[in-house]
DNA sequence: TGCAAATGTTTCCAATAGGAAATTTTTGTT
DNA sequence: AACAAAAATTTCCTATTGGAAACATTTGCA
C-alpha cells in the first residue's frame, strides 16, 4: 500500500463527499487533469504552453492525458513556465471556473491531509487553483528542535496563527520565542523556521503562505 | 471599489507573482542533495528508504547523486515515503542570500483595533510593512444581512477561518452558507461578501487578504 | 589486522519518457 | 455543409529512467 502515493493511485474508490458542491467524488489527484485546468485557466494552447515551458507540444499532451509520468525536470519546467503553485500539484483538483467569483469552502477536518514526521498538515481550499495564498492547518508533532534535520526554508512570506496549545517558534535569525493560542507571527520564509510543541497536547496552528 | 477597508488598501500589496517566462533555468540543482539530507536526517539507509518509498535502492542512489531526473511518480513516492515537505523539494535553501529575515510577533489581543459597525477588526503584524498578506482577527457584530448597506467588495483574494461561534457567509454569487468553528473559506474579494453571526456570542474569524 | 555484514555505487537491460512530424479532431468562416 | 486553420492527439523513434544484480566501499567486531 505505501507503494503508490494516494494521490496518484488511479483506480481508487471514489470517496463521495457530502455538501453542496455537487458531484463530489474526490478523484485521486491526476496530475494531468490538474495541468490541463491550469493551462486552460490561463487560456493557453498547447503550443503556447510549449513555448513557455520548453516542453514539446506532444509531451504536454501526453502529460495532460496521463500517458506518461513526467520527469522531475519536466515538472519543474511546468511549474516555472506556467507559474504553478507547487502544492497545487499535490492536492485535489476540482473545477473552479473562470471569472473572479470563485469560492471554496472547507469544512473542519475535511482538508487534504499531508503528513510529515514533524508536522501533520491539512491543506485547505484545495479545490481552487491559481490562488495567491496557500492556507493549511497543522498539528505540530515535533517535540524537540533536533527533530528537524535542517531549517525549513522556501520562498515567500508566511503568516502563522496558534489555534491550540503552545509552541516554540524557532527562526534562524532570532531567539526562539514561545507562542500561545491566539498569538500570531508573520515572517519571511527564506529565513529558516521550525515549530516545536510545548503544550501537553500537540499544538495546532493555522498557516498561510504567499 | 466600494467599501474597501482602508487598511487593506494602504498596505501596498506588492503581489509579485512571477508568471511563466519561457526557457528559464530549470532543474533547481540538488534535488538529490536535498533528498540525501532528508534521508540521513531520518537516519535511514538506502535499503530502508527503499522499503518506505517503493523505489529501488539503486534508483535512490542515482537520484541522490543526480544521475537521473526522477519521474513525477518517483518524486511522489519519495514525498509520501519520506514525509517530505513539498515546498522544500522545489526550492533552494538559499543561504545568507536573504536580506529578508523579517519577523513580527503579535500577542493575542495585542493587535491594532479597527472597529466598524458590523465588524470589529484587530489588525495583526502591523509592525511589518510591504507585506504580501494582510492578516486580521475579527469579531462579527452583524446579526442580520441588512445591516450591510451594500456588498463589501475589494481587490484580491481572501482566506477566512472561523475561530469561534458560527456565522452565515453571504456571497454575491452563491447561496449563503453557515460556517462553524474550524471551517474555512477562500474566495475572490471582487465578489460581494459579508458575514453575520448566528451563534449566541458574536463569531470570531481570522482573515487573511492578498 | 582480517573478515563478514551492511551500505552504497555501477552495470546492464527492459520499460518508458520526450521530441519531431504525421494524423486526427475541433473551431471558425463563408 | 464544406473547407481552411488551429489545436490536440498519436505515431515513430531515440534518449533516459528504473530495477535487479553485480560490484565496491565502509563499518563493526573479534
Amino acid at each position: 500500500m505505501p507503494d503508490e502515493p494516494y494521490f496518484i493511485r488511479e483506480e481508487k474508490l471514489e470517496v463521495s463527499r457530502s455538501q453542496g458542491n455537487a458531484e463530489a467524488a474526490v478523484e485521486p489527484l491526476q496530475l494531468g487533469k490538474r495541468v490541463r485546468e491550469i493551462r486552460l485557466g490561463q487560456n493557453l494552447t498547447l503550443e503556447e504552453a510549449s513555448k513557455r515551458t520548453g516542453l514539446a507540444r506532444s509531451t504536454l499532451s501526453k502529460i495532460e492525458n496521463e500517458q506518461i509520468s513526467p520527469t522531475f525536470s519536466a515538472v519543474s519546467k511546468l511549474v516555472k513556465g506556467l507559474g504553478i503553485d507547487i502544492p497545487q500539484l499535490f492536492t485535489q483538483p476540482k473545477q473552479s471556473n473562470g471569472a473572479s467569483g470563485r469560492r471554496d469552502i472547507t469544512r473542519s477536518g475535511e482538508g487534504t491531509p499531508h503528513p510529515t514526521p514533524t508536522y501533520e498538515h491539512e491543506l485547505l481550499a484545495t479545490q481552487l487553483t491559481n490562488k495567491r495564498m496557500v492556507p493549511f492547518k497543522t498539528v505540530v508533532h515535533a517535540r524537540a528542535f533536533d527533530e528537524y534535520p535542517e531549517w525549513v526554508r522556501h520562498d515567500g512570506e508566511e503568516f502563522l496563527y496558534v489555534l491550540k496549545g503552545s509552541l516554540l517558534f524557532y527562526t534562524e535569525f532570532y531567539e526562539p520565542i514561545e507562542l500561545f493560542a491566539g498569538d500570531s507571527a508573520y515572517y519571511d520564509c527564506e529565513m529558516g523556521h521550525a515549530l516545536v510543541s510545548t503544550s501537553e497536547e500537540d499544538a495546532e496552528v493555522l498557516w498561510v503562505t504567499a
